[in-house]
DNA sequence: CAGCAATTGCTGATTTTTCAGCATTGCTCG
DNA sequence: CGAGCAATGCTGAAAAATCAGCAATTGCTG
């Protein structure tokens, strides 16, 4: 398992950001710190992430663009089984429900459509 | 925010067995960790994550019993939150169909039921 | 109540992480 | 073309994390 629990804490903020945007640079990373250090610093976690497989970049012009190595969904995936597992005791239906208790979770119609189906599905399936 | 992100490596992995033990004694953590430092060294981390907050102790007996200050239900909803933000867009809705689409999410008739109900309730209130 | 075992208190060394500086290189634009 | 800018390569220092050892204490057992 290439787990993110085995990355140091600026590795994991980094790998965070470049997760959200998809893709990065240097540069993209700093913008989106809270209290960035200095570029260099940026880069070497960059390069020492590059180093340990989490991300490989891709020269474009003169610059490094670095993409995580592990597909977005993969790595969705084993995100939410880990906090499935440390909080929710293995229930993925208990995350589910928390989920949906969040004030910030505004279900649109098509939305709400949609999950509803799934869960039709889930249960199906789970059977 | 008291936040996970900052722990260092071994304070999340410490973190993460007590939260998910609920409380925990050194050697509690110990027996849950796959490959594990010395008895001081956990008792170690354990110190730092009080000194820092995250934890406190009650004696009982001679052990330290350890125990997260912060609550369980909001250490979820802030590890979920921070799922959503960084694999999901801030989507909840996608990452509740990530969750239902785990081959592991085993959802039984009533808490299909349940989820159901939660949907529309969402539903309702988010609009 | 004496001894044993388990646990904590304390300390410092080692390893890892984090960071910055400077030289160099290559792209871009006047 | 060549000057300047923006990015990298490389290096080493500073800070933080990780770890272990040992003495002291305390509860338990026979």
């Amino acid at each position: 398992m290439t787990d993110a629990r085995q990355l140091s804490r600026r590795e994991r903020q980094i790998m965070d950001i470049v997760y959200r945007r998809g893709q990065a640079t240097a540069a993209d990373v700093i913008e989106d710190m809270p209290d960035p250090p200095s570029y260099s610093a940026v880069r070497s976690v960059l390069r020492i992430l590059q180093e340990k497989g989490h991300l490989r970049h891709e020269q474009q012009g003169r610059r490094y663009v670095f993409r995580p190595v592990v597909a977005a969904d993969r790595a969705r995936r084993s995100a939410l089984e880990q906090v499935v597992h440390t909080f929710f005791g293995g229930s993925t239906s208990d995350a589910v429900a928390a989920l949906l208790d969040m004030p910030s979770s505004q279900i649109s119609e098509s939305e709400r459509a949609r999950l509803a189906a799934l869960i039709e599905r889930a249960r199906q399936e789970g059977r």
